[in-house]
Order: C-alpha cells, then sequence, then structure tokens
RNA sequence: GGGCGAAUAGCUCAGUUGGUUUAGAGCGCCUGCCUUACAAGCAGGAAGUCGGGGGUUCGAAUCCCUCUUCGCCCACCA
C-alpha cells in the first residue's frame, strides 16, 4: 500500500524525478541503437541570458516533441548549448566595467578585456541550462556545445575560408548600417525598422550664376556639407533648365553641380535630391552610376559626432549629430535659407541591440554574397524539403530569399570569432590573405597585420545544426544525425537565422538542417505586449516552477499554443494562467491516490482477463482510451500540441475520473466480484494515460509511474508509446455507457432543479425508447442509482403522477416523482419549454428534409444523419406531449 | 507603398478536409454540497445574431469579395 499526499506538491518531487533520468541516461542518444533518429537542435540562449517566458514557451514544445518521439521508439536527440551573443554579451561586460571601475574596453586592451568577458561567461554563463531542467528539457547533455568553444571555432573558420575561396566572401568599400553606440557595423537585420516624428525640412541651395535658389527637402540637414551634387529626375520638366549649373552647399563656399537621376521621385518634396554618397547608401549608389565615385566627403563621424573638415562649418565642428542638427537648422533659418519646415513621419533604423539610431557609414567590411546560397534553399522549399507550420511562414521565408542581399559580417568588436584574415603592411601591395593559421609573411615579403574586426555572432549561429554534430570533422555523431528533424523558433528570428541555417546547410553539407520548421508565437502579457525585460513585465517561469510546479506551467503554456499562436499572460494574476494546470495535476494525483490505495499487487493485463469478466463499463473504458491514444498521437504528429493535450485532459477528467472510476469503487473493495476486471481496466488505462501525458507533463507522471504495480519500463521517459489496441475498440459498449451517463445526468438535473438535498435519495422510472437503452440501464442499474442517488430505479411506470420528467437525447424517458415537493404548473411550464426548444429544431431538420436539392445532392450519410435527427427529436417531442398530458397541463 | 495575421461567452482562447456542433474549453459568474481520491474538489446552471455587409454552396464560424478595428513583417519617396 501507498501514501500519497492529498494534494500534488511539485516542489516535492520535481528535483529527484529529473535527477532519475539523468540516472537512467535516457537523455542521451545512442549512435548505435540501430534506431531511427530524430533529431532537435536548441535554439541557443545567449551565454548569459535568464530564462524567460519566451525560453519556457520555446523549450516545453521542444521537449514535448522529443519525448514523444523517444518514445515512440526514435533515437531522439535534443542538442543543447548558447550562444556567445557578440554585441549582447560585449554590452553587457562593457557596462559591467563602466560602472564598476570607471573603464571603458580601450583602457584594458583587448587581450583582456577578453579575457574579462570569459570570466564573466564562465562564472554567470550556462546558468539558463541549469534553469531549462528546472521545467523538465530532456536535452542531452553530455552533447552540450558553445558557439565559442574551440571545435565550434574550427568550424567557424573553415566556413568563412571556404567562402572566401568560393568568391562568396569579399570585402567591400560602402556605406552599411553603422552603430555609434556599440561602435560595429551591422547587419540590415540588425538595422530595424522604427516609425519616428519627425521634419522634412526644405532647404535652398543658392545658384552660384546669382539667379536664385533651389529648393531640397531632406529629413538630414546635417549630412548637406557631404552632398556632391544636387539631382532632379531627368524627364522632371520643372528642373529641366537647371541642368548643369551649379549651387553652393549653404553655410559654406562648396560648389556642387546639378544633374539628373533616374532614381528621384518626382512627386517627393520638391523633385530635387541632395546627393550624400558617404552618408546614405542609395545616395552611394546614385553617385556610383553617376560616375562621381571617387568623391565621397565624409562629414560624420563613427561617433556621430561632426568632423574636423574644410566642409563643415568650424561652429559645428565636433558636434553630435542631433546638437548640430539643430544649430543648423537655426542658421538655416537666420539666412534665410530654411523656406520651410513641416511635420514628416518616417522609418528609421535603430540598433537591435540598443535601440540608438543607426548611423549610416561609408567603411570597409566583410560581405556575403547570399543569392548563390539562396537559390539552393529556395529550390529545397519550393520541393518541399523543408516545410514550415504555420505554412505562412514559408511565404515570408521565400520572399526574403528572393530579394536576398549581401551580408555584412564583419563587427568592429572584440567578443567573438576574429576573423582570418591577414592585411599586408607594405605600401604598394595590399594583399589580404584568408587563412586558418597566422601566415609568416606576405609572398612580397611584408608584415602582415591581423584583421582586427569579429563575425557576426549569426555567422556562427547558421552553423549550428552541424557544427554542433563536429563537422567540419567527419565525426560519427554528424554521419548519424544530420540531417536534423524539427526546429522550434520564434519567427522574429526567421532571418537572422532560420533561413540562414538552410543555406548553410545546403551549401556546406548538400543536404537540409531541417525537415519541419515549427514558428511558436511570442509571450504577451494582458495588454498583448510582448513580456520584455525593458517593459518590466515579465512573468519569471521559475516562480511560476516554484508555485505551480513546471508541470503546470507546461500545460498551460502548450494548451495555450495553438500552432504559432500567440500566449497571452496576465502578468498580475499568475493564478488564472497557471491554476488550470496545477489543479489537472492534482487530479491525475488522486485519482492515481485513489487507485493505487485499492490494489493488492499487480492486477492481470486486461488481455488475460476472461472478457465474461468484463462489465459495460470496463468494455466503455478500454474504448475510450484506445480512441485516445488514436486522437493524441495524431495531434502530436500533426503538431496540433494543445490539442493533444486536452484530448488527453478530457479523458483524464470527464471519463477516467468522473465515470469509470467512479463506476468502479464498489469492485475494488476486497475481493469484490469482478475485482480483477475492474482492476486490470483500472490499471491499464491509467498506465495510458501517464504515457500519453508524459511528454506534456513530465514530472508528475514520472513520479506516479514509479508507484505502478506490475512489470514496467523502469523509468516513464524511456518508456513506450501506446498503441492503438484496435481489438478494444468497442462502439457498442460507447453507445450504451453514454445512454447510462444521459440517464444519470438527467436524474441528477431533475434533483438540482427541484433542490432535492444532496443526501436524500428519490425514486426514478425509466422508460427505455430501445431495447439497447433497455439492457443498458439494467446492467448499470446500480450505477445509476448510486450517481444519481436513487432508491429503486424501475422499468415500470409509477403509481404517482406527479413528478418531474425528462427525455433522453435517445427518446428514453425518466419519471421522477416527487410528491409534494413539486409544483404541477411550474412542470409543466418547464415541459412546454422543452417541446418549444424541440419544436424549432425540428423546424429547421424538417425543411432542410423537404429541400429537394439538400436531399438530392448532399451525401447520403449526411441526409441520413438528419433523417435520424428528427426521428428522435419527434419522439422526444411526443414523449414529452403525453407526459404533459398525465399531468393534466 | 507592399504583404501577413487576428476579431467566436465577462476574460483568455480552441474549433483539423465546409456536414455527428443543437458552436466548445479553462477562468470568472449563479445555485447547492467539506458525499471517505481530490474544496486545487463534486453536482447543476446562466451566458455567444462566431466584428459589419455582400457572395459561392443543398449546407458557411469554416471558402471568396468588401468594409471596420487591432497587431505584425517587409520596403532606398530623401
Amino acid at each position: 500500500m501507498t501514501e500519497l499526499a492529498p494534494q500534488y506538491d511539485p516542489a516535492a518531487i520535481e528535483s529527484t524525478v529529473y535527477q532519475r533520468w539523468l540516472d537512467a541516461e535516457v537523455f542521451t542518444a545512442d549512435r548505435d541503437s540501430g534506431r531511427e533518429p530524430y533529431v532537435i537542435v536548441i535554439p541557443p540562449p545567449n551565454v548569459t541570458d535568464i530564462l524567460h517566458m519566451g525560453h519556457g514557451l520555446n523549450n516545453t514544445l521542444q521537449d514535448v516533441m522529443i519525448r514523444f518521439e523517444r518514445m515512440r521508439g526514435r533515437e531522439a536527440l535534443w542538442l543543447p548549448g548558447t550562444d556567445h551573443a557578440g554585441i549582447a554579451t560585449q554590452n553587457v561586460v562593457e557596462r559591467t566595467l563602466r560602472d564598476e571601475e570607471g573603464k571603458a574596453r580601450q583602457d584594458l586592451g583587448r587581450a583582456a578585456f577578453v579575457e574579462r568577458v570569459w570570466d564573466h561567461v564562465n562564472s554567470k554563463g550556462g546558468t539558463i541550462l541549469d534553469q531549462l531542467k528546472a521545467i523538465g528539457a530532456s536535452c542531452d547533455w553530455s552533447r552540450t556545445r558553445f558557439t565559442l568553444d574551440e571545435e565550434y571555432s574550427a568550424a567557424v573558420k573553415r566556413v568563412f575560408i571556404k567562402l572566401y575561396e568560393d568568391g562568396l566572401v569579399y570585402r567591400g568599400h560602402r556605406v552599411i548600417h553603422w552603430c555609434p553606440r556599440c561602435m560595429t557595423s551591422l547587419s540590415d537585420e540588425e538595422a530595424e525598422f522604427h516609425d519616428r516624428e519627425t521634419r522634412l525640412w526644405h532647404i535652398r541651395y543658392p545658384l552660384t550664376d546669382g539667379s536664385g535658389h533651389v529648393t531640397v527637402a531632406t529629413t538630414r540637414p546635417e549630412t548637406m556639407f557631404g552632398d556632391v551634387a544636387l539631382v532632379h529626375h531627368p524627364d522632371d520638366e520643372n528642373h529641366r533648365a537647371l541642368t548643369g549649373k551649379t549651387v553652393r552647399i549653404p553655410l559654406t563656399d562648396v560648389e556642387i553641380p546639378i544633374d539628373v537621376s533616374t532614381a528621384v521621385e518626382r512627386e517627393f518634396g520638391t523633385g530635387m535630391l541632395k546627393v550624400t554618397p558617404a552618408h546614405d547608401a542609395n545616395d552611394f549608389d546614385i553617385a556610383n552610376a553617376m560616375g562621381r565615385d571617387l568623391d565621397r566627403p565624409v562629414v560624420i563621424d563613427e561617433h556621430a559626432t561632426m568632423v574636423d573638415t574644410e566642409r563643415v562649418p568650424e561652429a559645428l565642428r565636433g558636434l553630435d549629430r542631433d546638437k548640430a542638427r539643430t544649430r543648423i537648422v537655426e542658421l538655416l533659418q537666420a539666412g534665410g535659407l530654411l523656406e520651410k519646415e513641416e511635420p514628416y513621419q518616417h522609418a528609421v533604423r535603430r540598433c537591435y541591440r540598443c535601440d540608438t539610431v543607426v548611423e549610416p557609414h561609408l567603411s570597409h567590411q566583410w560581405f556575403v554574397n547570399m543569392k548563390p546560397l539562396a537559390k539552393r534553399a529556395l529550390q529545397a522549399y519550393r520541393d518541399g524539403e523543408v516545410r514550415f507550420i504555420p505554412e505562412r511562414w514559408g511565404k515570408v521565408f521565400e520572399n526574403w530569399l528572393t530579394e536576398i542581399r549581401d551580408w555584412n559580417i564583419s563587427r568592429q568588436l572584440w567578443w567573438g570569432h576574429r576573423i582570418p584574415a591577414w592585411h599586408c603592411e607594405a605600401e604598394e601591395c595590399g594583399k589580404i590573405i584568408v587563412a586558418a593559421d597566422e601566415p609568416a609573411a606576405c609572398s612580397c615579403g611584408g608584415t602582415l597585420r591581423r584583421d582586427e574586426d569579429v563575425l557576426d555572432t549569426w555567422f556562427s549561429s547558421w552553423l549550428w545544426p552541424f557544427a554542433t554534430l563536429g563537422w567540419p570533422e567527419e565525426t560519427s555523431d554528424l554521419k548519424h544525425f544530420y540531417p536534423g528533424h524539427t526546429l522550434v523558433t520564434g519567427p522574429d528570428i526567421i532571418f537572422f537565422w532560420v533561413a540562414r541555417m538552410i543555406m548553410g546547410g545546403y551549401h556546406f553539407l548538400g543536404d537540409r538542417p531541417f525537415d519541419t520548421v515549427y514558428l511558436n508565437g511570442i509571450v504577451r502579457d494582458s495588454l498583448h505586449r510582448k513580456m520584455s525585460k525593458s517593459l518590466g513585465n515579465g512573468v519569471d517561469p521559475l516562480e511560476v516552477v516554484d508555485r505551480y510546479g513546471a508541470d503546470a506551467l507546461r500545460y498551460n503554456m502548450v494548451v495555450g499554443a495553438a500552432a504559432g499562436t500567440d500566449v497571452i499572460l496576465d502578468e498580475r494574476d499568475l493564478d488564472a494562467a497557471f491554476a488550470a494546470g496545477r489543479n489537472f495535476g492534482n487530479k491525475l494525483w488522486n485519482v492515481a491516490r485513489l487507485i493505487l490505495a485499492n490494489l493488492d499487487g499487480a492486477p492481470p493485463s486486461p488481455g488475460d482477463v476472461d472478457a465474461s469478466q468484463f462489465e459495460l463499463a470496463d468494455r466503455w473504458i478500454l474504448s475510450r482510451a484506445q480512441r485516445t491514444t488514436r486522437a493524441v498521437t495524431e495531434h502530436l504528429h500533426a503538431f496540433r500540441l494543445n490539442e493533444a493535450t486536452s484530448t488527453v485532459y478530457h479523458f483524464l477528467w470527464d471519463e477516467l475520473a468522473d465515470w469509470y472510476v467512479e463506476q468502479v469503487k464498489p469492485r475494488l473493495h476486497g475481493n469484490a466480484p469482478g475485482a480483477d476486471a475492474a482492476r486490470a481496466a483500472l490499471v491499464s488505462t491509467f498506465d495510458t494515460t501517464l504515457r500519453l501525458l508524459h511528454p506534456i507533463m513530465p514530472f508528475i507522471t514520472e513520479e506516479l509511474w514509479n508507484y505502478l504495480p506490475g512489470e514496467r519500463e523502469p523509468v516513464l521517459a524511456g518508456a513506450s508509446w501506446p498503441e492503438e489496441e484496435t481489438e478494444y475498440i468497442d462502439a457498442d459498449a460507447e453507445e450504451r455507457f453514454e445512454l447510462v451517463q444521459s440517464l444519470t445526468g438527467a436524474i441528477r438535473g431533475i434533483r438540482a432543479e427541484y433542490g432535492v438535498k444532496p443526501g436524500k435519495t428519490v425514486r426514478a422510472a425509466v422508460e427505455p425508447a430501445s431495447d439497447i437503452a433497455r439492457s443498458s440501464f439494467e446492467a448499470e442499474r446500480s450505477t445509476v442509482e448510486r450517481l444519481a442517488k436513487v432508491e429503486g430505479l424501475v422499468f415500470d411506470s409509477p403509481d404517482e403522477t406527479v413528478g418531474a420528467h425528462a427525455v433522453l437525447p435517445d427518446g428514453s424517458a425518466v419519471f421522477v416523482p416527487l410528491g409534494d415537493a413539486i409544483d404541477v404548473n411550474a412542470e409543466c411550464d418547464r415541459l412546454a419549454r422543452e417541446m418549444q426548444r424541440l419544436d424549432k429544431q425540428l423546424h429547421r431538420v424538417t425543411a432542410k428534409l423537404e429541400n429537394e436539392s439538400f436531399t438530392k445532392r448532399a451525401p447520403a450519410e449526411v441526409v441520413d444523419r438528419e433523417r435520424q435527427k428528427e426521428q428522435t427529436w419527434r419522439e422526444q417531442r411526443d414523449t414529452l406531449a403525453a407526459k404533459r398530458r398525465s399531468l393534466g397541463c
């Protein structure tokens, strides 16, 4: 006999259960098992991150999938690890350095600073992986990787060199996005658009011939000292006469020409555009097209302050870009050079790490030519080799790949993979050598200087599905576990990560990294805002684990996340968000308590029980268990995790606990007749339920598994998924037991309606509508009596006429004599209302059946079904009418 | 400017290929119960013109068009 506490206490068991899994080594993937592999690689969290709800959701989903496939018999590998997160991590350490020591990274120097970051990573990093254990993540911890560990670095280096040799990595001089706070370049994806209220200033450029001025509209007056021309559209009649003339940049003596360009939008502003090649990527292209690629005056530096050059008026030099702008506008106004100023809203790019407005910056950077890589990935998507769930994200992926641009991969940071390139310092040479190891010297004999830059973090992330398996070495892990299967991540990193992994997988290994990309939603608060540290609206998953248990967290995450939809959590009311999962766990716990308290050793399996020993209820629950197994399996296969969850939920609660456990109780006491059959069905059904629920709520199911008597796999996490046993599917038993349920429900309804005291028994008479109904009621007579508190369920009409009537869905009628408790008029009204409801339904179905186009065109089975409905409802109505007559209504 | 998504009960959401749905769940609400597994529970109940309009169909929450509101993504009109 096992003693379980009356309430489930997650905290009391979770850590020991997790340890049990580790001891059993069920999470460790075995290359040599001979089983078909199933692989998920974790989206590596930033090494210094702490777990937030987004991780909670994302990793729960992965764990459900990996546990399901593991139980299905696949060799499941969930590969964990962390990302060095270049800018993010460097920023954290720089901030600490500044706050605690008042120093900048330059004060330490590169080597010492990088050492500091390593110290930080080694002491504080990796916490998040332990936190994942708290939510039950079944990762193969023996294969944990870090994007900056030695082997991984080798892979990154290899990729860079290979792409360089293929001609796909090159060094370019152009205008890129520059974050003046992080002091590094950014890729297009890292410079996010945000709308901003600003002004459109109309500035007068005086014509040098003294014939007046030309007006130009701009949002960035501070860049005008870098102008090299004004251009208008060649077909622009209004400005045609100006072509060839020159103007002076306001506040300076710099003379620039007026030219034409088809890139100009005639309708915008004044139709005249200032061309500033060093401070605007489009202008850079326009100037190139005009053949003015040698003249790119720089007037704003990498700190976003005005440069100290002749082109910039002295009063402005050294001012930051915002102050300069204000000052320039004042000066223009004073000089009568500002024609007008209007409010204007436009999208400004900001650094995705620090939100600073990005500055277009002319510089030397490393780029990847992406078009050739995209081609293969696109083909794969279109051929169905990689699919997205929900499907619509595939289109997003496709569009981006179709219009892909070159990827700036160099960052002016210290923390990251240093670019394996060396520059010859000899004048006249300028050679660049890309190599894995430092070359002794340049072929010209000049000394070499290593490239200062590091690679974009995502340049290492895109190798994650194979670099984690040992690539470029031909490891057995790589052979065995690549290609992988499912990727679970957020749609916000489709471009950053997902698309690039697909491109990388095909380019470097000639195969997809995974076949399915499942995009989960975003966790939002009660106002539907994304949960974030900066808004302070986050819910701490560990607090939830602490208060409600990991299984409750998981249950609510999964049930609330229909494929790809956002999950809304009320940050002010955790009960509203997590009580359902906790309560469900407690329900399961108590079902187990009841069962375990009534077992004396292991019962036989249902297959060993003489079939004649099974009662209707036994056959019913065994059949329902099969149907549930099938539904849950199908839902999980189709990634309908929420449906799978609610299917088990309702099976356990509404069928097993509410009906079967109640039905079976009398047979559980001692050596009651039929005890073996009852225990066999009960334990086998409970066993199935634990298995089906395990991927979703692993802790409690594992703990209860431990108590179940009988021969079983030692740990549930390593146990097999239930097979549907069709011999137990019994439609007849299901139909019959449902009749019993409806009879019980009808009597309970009458009791409640007439306020019969819970302890008081009533009498009841049932008039079955069919032989099936009659024999079913007879078979479960005592169940109905017990559950509806009936003393003497009879099949004949009783002597009384005063009582309450109800009609069951199949047309069977039940009568509960209540004597004085009944108000005849009220009962008449109630029956009349019932009849009205049926009349409405009958009206609808009759109209349908009288419609020839329906009977002719709809499938026969649909028509039959409608006929069946009509007949049943008509019978029910007739029965009610008869009851009314007998009451004398 | 282009594209995508959402709108179903007071709240948060399901609803798979159009027909077993008389539109469901959890929470909340109302009534009655500490009934020996569970008050984190039990029994019963109220509550929705499926955002508006039009269309396709024998049949629409589901497909099409359109409008409204909200959200997201992409985009070189400075």
